[in-house]
DNA sequence: CTGCGTGCAAATGCTTTGCAAAGAC
DNA sequence: GTCTTTGCAAAGCATTTGCACGCAG
Protein backbone atom coordinates (compact mmCIF):
# COMPACT_ATOMS: atom_id res chain seq x y z
CA UNK A 1 0.00 0.00 0.00
CA UNK A 2 2.00 2.23 0.91
CA UNK A 3 6.10 2.85 -0.90
CA UNK A 4 8.60 0.52 1.19
CA UNK A 5 10.36 2.45 4.13
CA UNK A 6 13.44 0.72 4.30
CA UNK A 7 15.01 2.61 1.26
CA UNK A 8 14.62 6.30 0.26
CA UNK A 9 12.77 7.68 -3.46
CA UNK A 10 14.34 6.10 -6.75
CA UNK A 11 16.02 9.11 -7.92
CA UNK A 12 18.40 10.13 -5.07
CA UNK A 13 21.46 9.23 -5.37
CA UNK A 14 23.46 6.94 -2.68
CA UNK A 15 26.43 8.94 -0.84
CA UNK A 16 28.12 7.96 1.62
CA UNK A 17 26.54 10.93 3.70
CA UNK A 18 23.37 9.55 3.06
CA UNK A 19 23.90 6.03 3.70
CA UNK A 20 25.73 6.98 7.28
CA UNK A 21 22.75 9.33 8.46
CA UNK A 22 20.24 6.66 7.93
CA UNK A 23 22.41 3.81 9.82
CA UNK A 24 22.50 6.59 12.62
CA UNK A 25 18.85 6.47 12.87
CA UNK A 26 18.61 2.84 12.60
CA UNK A 27 20.82 2.22 15.35
CA UNK A 28 19.11 4.84 17.69
CA UNK A 29 16.39 3.96 20.07
CA UNK A 30 15.30 7.28 20.46
CA UNK A 31 14.39 10.56 18.77
CA UNK A 32 17.48 12.27 17.58
CA UNK A 33 18.03 15.85 17.05
CA UNK A 34 19.93 17.13 13.81
CA UNK A 35 23.26 17.86 15.58
CA UNK A 36 23.13 14.38 17.80
CA UNK A 37 22.90 13.15 14.21
CA UNK A 38 25.81 14.67 13.41
CA UNK A 39 27.98 13.95 16.74
CA UNK A 40 27.04 10.40 16.27
CA UNK A 41 27.91 10.30 12.63
CA UNK A 42 31.45 12.09 13.74
CA UNK A 43 32.62 9.42 15.93
CA UNK A 44 32.76 6.91 12.97
CA UNK A 45 35.40 8.27 11.35
CA UNK A 46 34.31 9.90 8.60
CA UNK A 47 31.76 12.56 9.16
CA UNK A 48 29.29 15.17 7.87
CA UNK A 49 28.47 18.55 7.45
CA UNK A 50 25.34 19.80 9.94
CA UNK A 51 24.18 21.09 6.55
CA UNK A 52 24.01 18.06 4.92
CA UNK A 53 22.31 16.38 7.78
CA UNK A 54 19.45 18.51 7.55
CA UNK A 55 18.70 18.45 3.67
CA UNK A 56 18.93 14.71 4.74
CA UNK A 57 16.51 14.67 7.41
CA UNK A 58 14.51 16.97 5.09
CA UNK A 59 13.79 14.43 1.96
CA UNK A 60 13.60 11.42 4.35
CA UNK A 61 10.85 12.57 6.37
CA UNK A 62 9.01 13.79 3.11
CA UNK A 63 9.67 10.30 1.54
CA UNK A 64 8.18 9.11 4.77
CA UNK A 65 10.75 7.09 6.04
CA UNK A 66 11.27 9.76 8.85
CA UNK A 67 9.15 10.65 11.37
CA UNK A 68 9.18 14.28 13.14
CA UNK A 69 8.79 14.28 17.10
CA UNK A 70 8.05 17.63 18.60
CA UNK A 71 9.00 18.18 21.72
CA UNK A 72 7.93 20.74 24.08
CA UNK A 73 10.78 23.70 24.57
CA UNK A 74 13.31 22.42 22.26
CA UNK A 75 14.13 21.80 18.57
CA UNK A 76 13.02 18.87 16.39
CA UNK A 77 13.62 15.12 16.77
CA UNK A 78 13.43 12.61 14.19
CA UNK A 79 13.11 9.07 14.81
CA UNK A 80 12.40 6.21 11.51
CA UNK A 81 8.72 5.70 10.95
CA UNK A 82 6.74 2.62 10.57
CA UNK A 83 6.68 2.41 14.29
CA UNK A 84 3.88 1.40 16.04
CA UNK A 85 1.42 4.15 17.15
CA UNK A 86 3.37 5.90 20.55
CA UNK A 87 4.10 8.89 22.43
CA UNK A 88 7.20 10.13 23.92
CA UNK A 89 7.93 10.56 27.50
CA UNK A 90 10.76 13.36 28.57
CA UNK A 91 12.72 13.86 31.52
CA UNK A 92 12.96 17.20 32.67
CA UNK A 93 15.69 16.68 34.75
CA UNK A 94 18.11 14.92 32.20
CA UNK A 95 15.87 15.93 29.27
CA UNK A 96 16.23 12.42 27.85
CA UNK A 97 13.02 11.46 25.58
CA UNK A 98 11.54 7.80 25.80
CA UNK A 99 9.46 6.08 23.76
CA UNK A 100 6.26 5.06 25.73
CA UNK A 101 3.96 2.18 24.75
CA UNK A 102 0.58 2.57 23.37
CA UNK A 103 -1.97 5.21 22.84
CA UNK A 104 -4.69 7.21 24.78
CA UNK A 105 -8.25 6.96 23.18
CA UNK A 106 -7.78 10.71 21.88
CA UNK A 107 -11.02 10.41 20.18
CA UNK A 108 -12.21 10.68 23.53
CA UNK A 109 -11.62 14.29 23.30
CA UNK A 110 -14.55 15.98 21.58
CA UNK A 111 -13.91 18.71 19.03
CA UNK A 112 -16.61 21.18 18.28
CA UNK A 113 -18.62 20.18 15.72
CA UNK A 114 -17.18 20.44 12.03
CA UNK A 115 -13.45 19.97 13.10
CA UNK A 116 -11.66 16.76 11.82
CA UNK A 117 -8.54 16.07 13.42
CA UNK A 118 -5.94 14.33 11.47
CA UNK A 119 -3.20 13.78 13.76
CA UNK A 120 -1.94 14.31 17.39
CA UNK A 121 0.80 14.83 19.48
CA UNK A 122 1.45 13.71 23.33
CA UNK A 123 3.93 14.48 25.52
CA UNK A 124 4.22 13.40 29.08
CA UNK A 125 6.88 15.19 30.43
CA UNK A 126 7.80 14.06 34.10
CA UNK A 127 10.80 12.60 35.97
CA UNK A 128 12.47 9.17 34.76
CA UNK A 129 12.93 6.13 36.61
CA UNK A 130 16.92 6.95 36.77
CA UNK A 131 17.10 10.52 37.33
CA UNK A 132 14.57 9.78 40.17
CA UNK A 133 16.76 6.90 41.74
CA UNK A 134 20.46 9.56 41.41
CA UNK A 135 17.69 11.84 43.65
CA UNK A 136 16.14 9.83 46.05
CA UNK A 137 20.11 9.20 47.02
CA UNK A 138 21.52 6.26 44.96
CA UNK B 1 -2.82 29.13 48.64
CA UNK B 2 -1.00 29.96 45.41
CA UNK B 3 -0.47 33.62 45.16
CA UNK B 4 -3.17 35.54 43.44
CA UNK B 5 -3.04 34.99 40.02
CA UNK B 6 -4.35 38.65 38.90
CA UNK B 7 -1.41 40.86 39.47
CA UNK B 8 2.60 40.33 39.07
CA UNK B 9 5.09 39.70 41.66
CA UNK B 10 4.99 42.95 44.19
CA UNK B 11 8.47 43.97 43.91
CA UNK B 12 7.87 44.98 39.73
CA UNK B 13 7.14 48.28 38.78
CA UNK B 14 3.62 49.03 37.34
CA UNK B 15 4.71 50.46 33.52
CA UNK B 16 2.11 51.41 30.62
CA UNK B 17 3.75 48.87 28.60
CA UNK B 18 3.16 45.77 31.37
CA UNK B 19 -0.08 46.84 31.76
CA UNK B 20 -0.66 46.88 27.97
CA UNK B 21 0.66 43.77 27.41
CA UNK B 22 -1.28 41.76 30.20
CA UNK B 23 -4.45 43.50 28.79
CA UNK B 24 -3.94 41.91 25.58
CA UNK B 25 -3.59 38.65 27.11
CA UNK B 26 -6.44 39.25 29.06
CA UNK B 27 -8.64 40.53 25.83
CA UNK B 28 -7.54 37.30 23.71
CA UNK B 29 -9.52 33.92 24.29
CA UNK B 30 -6.69 32.26 22.11
CA UNK B 31 -2.76 31.41 22.91
CA UNK B 32 -0.93 34.53 21.11
CA UNK B 33 2.84 34.83 20.27
CA UNK B 34 5.39 37.36 21.28
CA UNK B 35 4.67 39.11 17.70
CA UNK B 36 1.09 38.63 18.31
CA UNK B 37 0.98 40.71 21.68
CA UNK B 38 3.18 43.16 20.00
CA UNK B 39 0.62 44.05 16.72
CA UNK B 40 -1.85 43.40 19.01
CA UNK B 41 -0.84 46.22 21.44
CA UNK B 42 0.44 48.48 18.60
CA UNK B 43 -3.22 49.06 17.71
CA UNK B 44 -4.34 50.53 20.62
CA UNK B 45 -2.02 53.68 19.61
CA UNK B 46 0.79 53.40 22.59
CA UNK B 47 2.86 50.56 21.29
CA UNK B 48 5.48 48.28 22.65
CA UNK B 49 9.10 47.03 21.63
CA UNK B 50 9.23 43.20 21.21
CA UNK B 51 12.43 42.69 23.29
CA UNK B 52 9.84 44.13 25.75
CA UNK B 53 7.64 41.63 25.37
CA UNK B 54 9.80 39.22 25.64
CA UNK B 55 10.99 40.64 28.69
CA UNK B 56 7.38 40.81 30.23
CA UNK B 57 6.10 37.30 29.22
CA UNK B 58 9.41 35.85 30.65
CA UNK B 59 8.24 37.06 33.98
CA UNK B 60 5.01 36.40 33.40
CA UNK B 61 5.66 33.26 33.25
CA UNK B 62 7.57 32.47 36.03
CA UNK B 63 5.29 34.16 38.00
CA UNK B 64 2.46 32.17 37.30
CA UNK B 65 0.21 34.71 35.16
CA UNK B 66 1.06 33.31 32.07
CA UNK B 67 0.69 29.41 30.91
CA UNK B 68 2.99 28.94 27.95
CA UNK B 69 1.55 26.86 25.08
CA UNK B 70 4.19 24.39 22.97
CA UNK B 71 2.80 23.91 19.39
CA UNK B 72 4.38 21.57 17.06
CA UNK B 73 6.23 23.52 14.09
CA UNK B 74 6.28 27.33 15.35
CA UNK B 75 6.93 28.79 18.47
CA UNK B 76 5.60 28.47 21.95
CA UNK B 77 2.18 31.00 22.23
CA UNK B 78 0.77 32.26 25.82
CA UNK B 79 -2.27 32.30 27.58
CA UNK B 80 -3.50 33.68 30.69
CA UNK B 81 -3.12 30.64 33.23
CA UNK B 82 -5.26 29.36 35.66
CA UNK B 83 -8.28 28.04 32.97
CA UNK B 84 -9.41 24.41 33.73
CA UNK B 85 -7.38 21.95 32.62
CA UNK B 86 -7.36 22.27 28.35
CA UNK B 87 -5.63 20.81 25.82
CA UNK B 88 -4.98 22.91 21.85
CA UNK B 89 -6.59 21.99 18.15
CA UNK B 90 -4.40 23.76 15.63
CA UNK B 91 -5.88 23.82 12.33
CA UNK B 92 -3.81 22.73 9.69
CA UNK B 93 -4.93 24.99 7.35
CA UNK B 94 -5.04 28.72 8.72
CA UNK B 95 -2.86 27.53 11.73
CA UNK B 96 -5.91 29.04 13.99
CA UNK B 97 -5.42 27.68 17.78
CA UNK B 98 -8.41 26.26 19.53
CA UNK B 99 -8.86 25.65 23.13
CA UNK B 100 -10.69 22.15 23.64
CA UNK B 101 -12.70 21.20 26.49
CA UNK B 102 -11.70 18.67 28.69
CA UNK B 103 -8.80 16.40 28.91
CA UNK B 104 -8.46 12.68 28.36
CA UNK B 105 -7.34 10.81 31.70
CA UNK B 106 -3.58 10.39 30.49
CA UNK B 107 -3.20 8.11 33.37
CA UNK B 108 -4.26 5.74 30.98
CA UNK B 109 -0.75 5.69 29.76
CA UNK B 110 1.30 3.34 31.74
CA UNK B 111 4.78 4.72 32.10
CA UNK B 112 7.54 2.76 32.91
CA UNK B 113 8.63 1.50 36.31
CA UNK B 114 9.99 3.76 38.17
CA UNK B 115 8.91 7.09 36.06
CA UNK B 116 7.13 9.82 37.18
CA UNK B 117 4.72 12.40 34.95
CA UNK B 118 4.58 15.93 36.42
CA UNK B 119 2.49 17.46 33.27
CA UNK B 120 1.89 16.33 29.71
CA UNK B 121 0.48 18.28 26.29
CA UNK B 122 -1.46 16.84 23.92
CA UNK B 123 -2.29 18.97 20.36
CA UNK B 124 -4.69 17.65 18.35
CA UNK B 125 -3.66 19.05 14.39
CA UNK B 126 -6.32 18.78 11.62
CA UNK B 127 -8.95 20.94 10.12
CA UNK B 128 -11.21 23.47 11.98
CA UNK B 129 -14.89 24.21 11.16
CA UNK B 130 -14.81 27.32 8.96
CA UNK B 131 -11.78 25.67 6.70
CA UNK B 132 -13.27 22.33 6.06
CA UNK B 133 -16.26 24.75 4.74
CA UNK B 134 -14.44 27.02 2.95
CA UNK B 135 -13.08 23.66 0.98
CA UNK B 136 -16.11 21.81 0.55
CA UNK B 137 -17.41 24.88 -1.59
CA UNK B 138 -19.06 27.67 0.40
C1' DC C 1 30.50 13.31 -19.02
C1' DT C 2 26.15 15.36 -16.58
C1' DG C 3 24.18 16.77 -12.86
C1' DC C 4 22.89 15.85 -8.08
C1' DG C 5 24.98 16.13 -3.44
C1' DT C 6 28.24 18.17 -0.26
C1' DG C 7 30.72 21.51 2.55
C1' DC C 8 31.46 26.08 3.79
C1' DA C 9 30.14 30.48 4.59
C1' DA C 10 26.64 33.79 4.47
C1' DA C 11 21.85 34.65 5.26
C1' DT C 12 17.60 33.96 8.05
C1' DG C 13 14.30 34.13 11.64
C1' DC C 14 13.39 34.11 16.36
C1' DT C 15 14.87 35.19 21.00
C1' DT C 16 18.09 37.17 24.25
C1' DT C 17 21.21 40.67 25.94
C1' DG C 18 24.16 45.12 26.65
C1' DC C 19 23.68 49.72 27.40
C1' DA C 20 22.20 54.47 27.73
C1' DA C 21 18.08 57.04 28.34
C1' DA C 22 13.34 57.34 30.41
C1' DG C 23 10.24 56.38 33.94
C1' DA C 24 8.35 54.59 38.55
C1' DC C 25 8.29 55.41 43.29
C1' DG D 1 17.44 60.84 43.64
C1' DT D 2 17.70 55.77 43.15
C1' DC D 3 16.86 51.80 40.99
C1' DT D 4 13.92 49.37 37.53
C1' DT D 5 12.28 49.16 32.80
C1' DT D 6 12.41 50.32 28.05
C1' DG D 7 14.02 50.58 23.26
C1' DC D 8 17.39 49.86 19.99
C1' DA D 9 20.99 47.59 18.15
C1' DA D 10 24.05 43.84 18.43
C1' DA D 11 24.70 39.09 19.76
C1' DG D 12 23.14 34.29 19.88
C1' DC D 13 21.24 29.96 18.23
C1' DA D 14 19.17 26.82 15.19
C1' DT D 15 18.07 26.16 10.50
C1' DT D 16 18.29 27.34 5.58
C1' DT D 17 20.42 28.72 1.37
C1' DG D 18 23.94 30.20 -2.45
C1' DC D 19 27.79 28.52 -4.71
C1' DA D 20 31.78 26.14 -6.45
C1' DC D 21 33.63 21.70 -6.34
C1' DG D 22 33.33 16.54 -6.01
C1' DC D 23 31.33 12.23 -6.68
C1' DA D 24 27.51 8.94 -8.35
C1' DG D 25 25.57 6.98 -12.15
Amino acid sequence: MNRRRDEPASSERSTRQKRLIRSVFEASERPLSPEDVRSAAARGGEGVSLSTVYRAIRTLVEDGWLAVVELPGSGARYEVAGKAHHHHFVCEACRRVYELEGCLAVDALKLPRGFRATSHDIVISGECASCRRARTRR
